[in-house]
RNA sequence: GGGCCUAUAGCUCAGCUGUGGUUAGAGCGCACGCCUGAUAAGCGUGAGGUCACUGGUUCAACUCCAGUUAGGCCCA
């Protein structure tokens, strides 16, 4: 029997491919690489876009310290998604990777490591480690990204710590200064008083401290008249702090508007009072303080309390009240010691009411005359003694010590303080900054749309952009001490000056020479006249580096374009890059560095929780292309909205990895069936071909509009849906399926089976291009598979898009509908039979179709295309009623009645359908007719 | 604590938006079966959802409004 099969497989066109189905892409993936950079793929891309309109997605620069992680691949990947689609459809779209390479996190790995050596070594030294470190990392993710499948200028990426960079951000300070934005004050910073340096957010450790915790009153001498007049008692404000030291520097009280205040008749060392705090805070200080209740006065809001004026406990100076949102009822009175130059908050508060920033407290911890009374004394060591002045005074309601959490130095683990210190500033409302930026983020197109708002509110509500820190790793703000006069000269010219020797020499001549050196020749102090000076010791704000990356890179030296047509990042940028670079641009140029901003939500895991080291949770790209393949990667990241969060677990790369092998499988059957097929000469045009393969095509061409129109709003899961549907259903189920008896029975050049192939083709070449960007290994190994004749071009990323085809038919488009409906009923019959045991295959059935009148008429001519999509050996078209099991489908113009049964005859032992006339051939007595005739064409 | 965002079958997505109104759709997965001429493949059928929760508007809400819960980003 087996022979016997055999005897007929062989003369049958079955599919023959080398596209194995097995992709092995962990393997095949870096071979494919490897040709990539054989070929030169980037510089032909560009070469043969050359005179093409121009796309730019200007790159964000990853941070260069780590290992990628999975959302810096999605980031690559989405970009390389759209640099791909737009190359394709005509554009020319170059990709100029970038990196951010200053930076206090590489600065503080390389301390680390250091460690007491650190202290040992100069700044160009540091600086020179901080480099190798960068460049390291440059060069590590730089190969991740390539493995990836995204191509782009590897070779000479932008780096934030070149020096064309670097000259490029000094001459960007320089305009910024010129035009008056830069401004120097003072703002309260963390500080170390036993390294005598300031601490960045990111350098400070949390640990338990002792301290007091005291409570205090504040007497009103201005304000509240009437209460005082109701009472004829002296009124006081009760304050809660736990740095007593900062009270020399105290120069407002700070309550809450919104929250209620009860004034409260109290007696305290049997004096009477009024004493004020917030209603809600009575149970957690009043028991604390020494003070006996008589009952309550009066309430306010408070918002009402601001103009009132108390007096500072032990100076004799005012302390105002003022109002301040971040007044919280966690802990304290709702009255809280302000001190502009000791807190991040009140110095926030002192800005807006126009207080002075004291900080009576230098370097080293110690307080200055500023202190009266505490000059040359160590702050914390103070404590007890302003305590005991306070108590002395009669301001000292309650004192106790508590253990709590409290800022502490990284390197040196000592307790440290806020302090102020002269900081330089961008003003956001010079020359209407703010305004301006608005303005144009109203003109950016903004994707998802809420991004819009969410800027909009950020740059409402900011701060100046304090851009200087104390740090190493950076570019120098180009900052003269006059040696006579201590003024900080800071002028287009001085700063035009360094930017020059930056051009030639990076900015690590800042630290190579002396300040004479670094400015004009017989440069005068503009103050003063003197002509010594001192270098200043801070660098930029790394977002102010970065936030200049469109000056630098989109140049025409780069053969790129300003502004960028597009910005794609994560949607923590609205705060970081976007605005940052926007604001730059603003000062700079006048106008936004982008057209349009698209963002993508963050990585989080299957539970839909952050991705962490710590919940162990994190799945690396590298651990992803070793067990599925960077195209799995790939199109993972367009299986989910990517702007909404997305989740990553082993769940998902499973499923995604089953999708991509129903495509893969799908593809490789196309390209099995195309094995004997030269479309130079086999090929029918659309009108030529049988009506299955022209419907086929039309909903082929359903599917390259959708998809074509998810490119352009990059919509990229909407791609993989569709795409994945039209594979398993429309393809794979339905129209492959079906298909395989005239490929494979037919002599190889029947026009039946070639009309199949041509579609085959149209449709494989297509599905092709269509998924190259995303599919981008997986795509070209296919592409070499491909008849030879459709093989156009060296690469398939050096293909053309496609394009929605310009046939259509609408007549065959309804009828194959009603068709279908008869198919899906027909599914539904032949199951019940086949659970009856009476038949296996389709094959093995007859369908008996009931109809009426026209419904009869439609049916009988469309006898055969029934036959070919249900796959039976016969169909009959009866009037009547029909008999049971029998599904029934409804149309306009009639109903269809559908049952099967047992077909009748014999089964061909070549082509399985069943036949009355099987035996009729006395040379192949086990076949059809059908295939007789075949047999007898192809001469066996 | 504040701003912005998300919440539809086990999973990934449609539908909902400035137009509320038939039994809320698809694929995957799952279950059961078929095939062995796409074979570490292929085909068929089927079971899965009180559209996060609560309240409101309305004749009518997955769809509009308010709040709650959970999660995310950015701040504090």
């Amino acid at each position: 029997m087996g022979a016997q099969k055999d005897k007929y497989s062989r003369t049958l066109n079955l599919p023959k491919t080398d596209f194995p189905m097995r992709a092995n892409l962990s393997e095949r993936e870096p071979q494919i690489i490897g040709r990539w950079e054989e070929m030169d793929i980037y510089r032909l891309i560009c070469e043969s876009s050359a005179d093409r309109p121009t796309y730019i997605l200007h790159d964000g620069p990853p941070y260069a310290n780590e290992y990628i992680h999975a959302g810096t691949a999605m980031n690559k990947v989405l970009k390389d998604f759209v640099i791909k689609y737009q190359t394709m459809k005509g554009m020319r779209a170059p990709y100029l990777p970038g990196w951010d390479c200053h930076g206090l996190p590489i600065e503080h790995k390389v301390v680390s490591e250091l460690g007491e050596k650190a202290k040992e070594m100069s700044t160009p030294q540091i600086r020179r480690l901080c480099r190798e470190h960068a460049q390291k990392y440059v060069d590590i993710q730089k190969e991740q990204f390539r493995r990836l499948g995204v191509f782009g200028k590897w070779d000479e990426p932008y780096l934030t710590m070149n020096k064309d960079y670097e000259a490029t951000v000094i001459s960007a300070f320089k305009e910024v200064v010129k035009k008056g934005y830069v401004y120097r004050t003072l703002k309260p910073v963390y500080w170390c008083t036993s390294c005598e340096t300031a601490l960045a957010e990111a350098e400070v450790e949390y640990a338990h401290l002792e301290s007091y915790s005291i409570f205090l009153r504040f007497e009103v001498v201005e304000g509240l008249d009437e209460l005082r007049k109701e009472t004829g008692l002296p009124i006081y404000f009760t304050v809660w702090t736990t740095t007593p030291w900062t009270l020399p520097a105290n120069l407002a009280i700070a309550v809450n508007p919104n929250f209620k205040y009860i004034a409260l008749r109290a007696s305290f060392k049997g004096q009477e009072g009024v004493y004020i705090l917030a209603m809600e805070m009575l149970e957690d200080p009043l028991p604390k303080m020494e003070l006996s209740v008589q009952g309550e006065v009066a309430t306010f809001k408070g918002s009402e309390l601001e103009g009132v004026v108390a007096r500072h406990p032990f100076y004799d100076r005012p302390s105002p009240l003022v109002l301040a949102d971040h007044v919280s009822r966690e802990q304290g009175t709702g009255c809280v010691h302000t001190a502009p130059g000791h807190g991040q908050e009140d110095y926030l508060t002192g800005v807006r009411y126009g207080l002075p920033i004291l900080t009576p407290v230098d370097n080293r911890g110690c307080f200055t005359a500023e202190a009266e009374g505490f000059e040359g004394r160590y702050v914390f060591d103070a404590d007890p003694d302003i305590v005991k002045l306070l108590d002395e005074k009669g301001r000292l309601l309650s004192s106790e010590t508590v253990s709590h959490s409290y800022p502490h130095c990284w390197r040196c683990k000592n307790p440290i303080i806020f302090r102020a210190t002269e900081q330089w500033f961008i003003s956001v409302e010079n020359l209407d900054l703010r305004k301006r930026a608005l303005t144009a983020v109203g003109e950016t197109e903004w994707i998802p749309r809420w991004g819009e708002a969410r800027i909009e509110g950020m740059l409402q509500s900011r701060p100046d952009w304090c851009i200087s820190r104390q740090r190493h790793w950076g570019v120098p703000i180009p900052v003269f001490i006059c040696q006579d006069c201590g003024r900080a000269v800071l002028s287009e010219q001085t700063v035009g000056h360094f930017q020059e020797l930056v051009a030639g020499h990076g900015v690590d001549v800042w630290y190579e020479r002396e300040a004479e050196e670094l400015l004009p020749e017989g440069f005068k102090c503009p103050e003063c006249k003197g002509g010594a000076f001192s270098k200043g010791g801070d660098i930029l704000d790394v977002w102010f580096e970065s936030g200049s990356s469109h000056l630098a890179v989109l140049t025409e030296e780069n053969h790129l374009r300003w502004p960028a047509d597009l910005y794609l990042e994560g949607s923590d940028q609205h705060r970081g890059w976007f605005q940052l670079s926007l604001l730059v641009s603003l000062c700079v140029k006048d106008a936004a560095p982008f057209r349009k901003v698209v963002t993508h939500g963050f990585m989080l895991d299957g539970e839909g929780r952050a991705m962490s080291k710590s919940r162990g949770n994190v799945i690396s790209p590298e651990e992803i292309e070793e067990k599925y393949g960077a195209d799995i990667l790939r199109l993972w990241v367009t299986s989910e909205d990517y702007r909404e969060d997305i989740s990553l677990s082993f769940d998902l790369l499973e499923q995604v990895a089953e999708a991509y092998r129903r495509i893969r499988n799908t593809i490789r059957f196309m390209l099995g069936n195309l094995s004997d097929f030269d479309p130079l000469k086999d090929a029918l045009p659309f009108e030529r071909m049988e009506e299955l393969d022209r419907y086929i095509l039309l909903l082929f061409k359903d599917l390259k509009r959708k998809v074509l129109s998810a490119y352009e709003r990059m919509e990229f899961h909407q791609i993989y849906h569709a795409v994945h549907n039209f594979c398993a259903v429309h393809l794979s189920a339905f129209y492959l399926n079906t298909i395989k008896d005239r490929l494979y029975i037919y002599a190889p050049d029947d026009e039946r089976r070639r009309s199949a192939q041509s579609a085959i083709a149209l449709m494989l070449v297509d599905l092709l291009r269509m998924l190259a960007p995303i599919l981008v290994f997986t795509t070209e190994e296919a592409y070499g598979h491909l008849p030879e004749a459709l093989l156009r071009k060296e690469s398939i990323h050096l293909e053309e898009m496609v394009q929605v085809d310009t046939f259509e038919d609408e007549e065959l488009r309804v009828r194959w509908e009603k068709l279908m409906r008869v198919r899906q009923e027909a599914n539904i019959v032949l199951e019940e039979l086949r659970q009856t045991g009476e038949v296996g295959n389709s094959q093995d059935a007859h369908l008996r179709l009931y109809a009426d009148g026209p419904m009869k008429e439609f049916l009988t001519k469309n006898l055969e295309h029934i036959k070919d999509i249900t796959v039976v050996s016969d169909v009959l078209v009866e009037e009547g009623e029909g008999v049971s099991p029998v599904r029934q489908v409804e149309f306009d113009d009639g109903t269809v009645r559908v049952t099967a049964e047992k077909a009748g005859g014999e089964k061909c032992a070549r082509c399985w359908m069943w036949s009355s006339r099987v035996g009729s051939d006395r040379n192949h007595p086990q076949v059809c007719e059908r295939c007789s005739e075949v047999l007898s064409e192809i001469g066996k």
